[in-house]
RNA sequence: CGGGGCGUGGCGCAGCGGUAGCGCACCUGCUUUGGGAGCAGGGGGUCGUGGGUUCGAUUCCCGCCGCCCCGACCA
């Protein structure tokens, strides 16, 4: 390609409103346009980029034993309400009439119609197991977009679903999936890692995360460096460390005047937090519950919800609060009946608690579990950070920014079952389908690749997502023994298979050398006067500081040569 | 959805009661050519939008819309 024909222009400066380097540096280069929040276009750069992140991304999944399919990204609303997400899926689903009045929806995922898909070819175990797969748009009403193309509302995502007979079949699909994964971020030339995750409300059982660290993530992982455990804020989990054993002592109220917040009841008493228990109200499908927590721990809400069995919880507004009958500042679940009470395991770590009186003004001294209060539901639903004990051994957790680029599910039977997508087994009964399924978000994949791969003067490409191989930039274009000879080097390098980006522009050096850096091509070839006044071309890698003259004629192996060792 | 910020040529910004200017980019000519060149000439903006105040509004006031950031939420 010519530089002189390539449609889109490279900026000098920014946009004002982009805020992360991705987003500065993809539309400084002219690959990305927005249109709208979250909304954009791709120009020849940017989406020749996101070809070869797709072809990698088919390579794996065909690799892995996936076949290839396309889903309607517009759907009938009816297959939502039949499959119970029609109305809760978050964000809300986005809706219209078609001509006939008939519902329909934008799809922000394809679970509904790869079941409706699987079905229609499968109907005896001898047709499982199969994996479908589709690149393909979907929109999601994000209330936040954010960073460019990292959270975006139209995106186009790879998304794969696996169908299996059983158990087994159904870990091995998953495994499969995930290696595939672990292959496509290596080539895209990322260092990922794979985190638990909760699988939220795509639903199922096991799900994991892969993760790329950048400070631009909005994803927290939490990570032990000596025993490699990782898992996702959401569903982290850390050893609680055991108050100092005590005898219990019996209840005893005393006065706390204006004393509302667990920080100035330890400091009252002149006690760490860890000996008192908090009391937090939350809401969640019609009833306020009253979580009981250790001082030094807060509650983490997909926890909670799991706990609970429930698809949302909130914070309750300071009404529902009151409407408790218990006062805010100094509440506990001693001596309550009427509210439904989740008790966090970290309670059980310790004895003589602080805790509310229920009574505004007054506080208890020695509150024990299950002794002075019940818990309707008991379980770990604290936040882990950074710094905590690691649960599988002697090391800590350190919290990780990153950016998610991938996520895998193992779903079971929730859509199948719901959607009636079985078959027979071997003893002729029906049964459902055990899916897994399983995500990548293209373009959220090559700005993660920006962000992880980039200096002060622009992109650093891997060479397999870079639009072009090489860059050749003639310098002095303008001489004719240049052109003649930029030329020839143009052509041969193309003729021996590479993706040369041609600057035949008549533009000073400083310009071409300094969009050579911004975009970030793998491989610098600089035809000049005084390049072949030294010997022929030079050659640079981007992102090195030396440069090499080869002569002309050596010239493509050198750049052949080049490009595999980057 | 809560908090904050910003909307003026393609991009970055200034102007702030008398209907617009700078840098980059763009066009023409000449000069220049190893890290975003110089000179000369030129094209392009109903100042987000609706209303109000005023003799007069890009400028002051109110509403709305859009975009960005933080939080909530989320692949």
């Amino acid at each position: 390609m010519r530089f002189s024909k390539l449609f889109g222009k490279t900026l000098r400066e920014a946009p004002a409103d982009a805020e992360t380097v991705s987003h500065k540096l993809l539309t400084r280069a002219g690959f990305i346009q927005q249109v709208a929040a979250g909304i954009f276009s791709y120009l020849p750069l940017g989406w020749r980029s996101l070809d070869k992140i797709r072809r990698i991304v088919r390579e794996e999944m065909d690799r892995a034993g996936g076949q290839e399919v396309n889903m309607p990204v517009v759907q009938p609303r009816e297959i939502w309400e039949q499959s119970g997400r029609a109305d809760s899926f978050i964000p809300p689903l986005a809706q219209f009439l078609d001509r006939r009045e008939r519902p329909m929806v934008l799809a922000p995922t394809h679970e509904e119609v790869v079941t409706g898909m699987a079905k229609a070819g499968m109907f005896s175990y001898r047709d499982l197991p199969f994996i479908l797969y589709q690149i393909q748009t979907k929109f999601r009403d994000e209330p936040r977009p954010r960073g460019g193309l990292l959270r975006v509302r139209e995106f186009e995502m790879k998304d794969a679903y696996s169908f299996d007979a059983d158990e087994e079949g159904m870990n091995l699909s998953y495994q499969a999936m995930a290696d595939g994964y672990r292959r496509i971020f290596s080539r895209c030339g990322l260092n990922v890692i794979m985190v638990e995750a909760d699988s939220g409300p795509i639903g199922g059982r096991d799900s994991a995360e892969f993760v790329l660290p950048a400070k631009s993530g909005d994803d927290v992982a939490l990570v032990c460096e000596e025993c490699g455990y990782a898992a996702n804020a959401e569903k982290a989990v850390f050893r609680k460390t055991p108050n100092p054993p005590e005898r219990q002592a019996a209840l005893e109220k005393f006065s706390t005047p204006g004393i509302e917040t667990i920080q100035d009841l330890a400091a009252f008493e002149g006690v760490p937090r860890s000996r008192t228990a908090k009391a937090v109200f939350y809401y969640s499908s019609g009833q306020v519950t009253l979580i009981t927590i250790r001082g030094d721990y807060e509650v983490n809400e997909t926890k909670l919800r799991n706990a609970l069995g429930v698809e949302e919880v909130r914070l309750a507004t300071p009404e529902e609060v009151r409407g408790t009958g218990l006062p805010a500042g100094s509440a506990s679940a001693v001596g309550q009946q009427s509210v439904r009470s989740v008790v966090d395991d970290s309670i059980e770590l310790g004895s003589n608690f602080l805790a509310g009186a229920n009574e505004e003004g007054f506080h208890l001294r020695n509150v024990n579990f299950p002794r002075d209060f019940k818990a309707d539901v008991l379980a770990d639903v604290a936040e882990a950070g950074d710094g905590y004990p690691c649960f599988r051994c002697d090391g800590s957790l350190r919290a990780r920014r990153g950016i998610e680029v991938g996520h895998v599910f193992k779903l079971g039977d929730v859509y199948s079952d719901k959607l009636g997508a079985g078959f027979l087994d071997d003893a002729g009964n029906h049964r459902s389908a055990l899916m897994g399924c399983y995500g990548i978000g293209i373009g959220r994949l090559l700005a993660a690749a920006v962000e992880a791969n980039h200096d002060d003067r622009g992109m650093v490409l891997p060479r397999a997502i870079a639009p072009y191989e090489v860059y050749l930039a003639g310098i002095n274009i303008e001489d004719d023994g240049v052109r003649t000879k930029a030329d020839e080097l143009y052509h041969s390098l193309r003729d021996s298979g590479l993706e040369v980006l041609y600057d035949d522009r008549d533009e000073p050096p400083g310009v071409k050398f300094n969009d050579a850096d911004l975009l970030g091509l793998p491989l610098r070839a600089v035809v000049s006067r005084r390049s072949l006044k030294s010997g022929g071309v030079e050659i640079k890698r981007r992102g090195a500081q030396s440069v090499e003259v080869v002569s002309v004629d050596c010239s493509v192996e050198a750049a052949r040569q080049a490009l595999e060792t980057s």
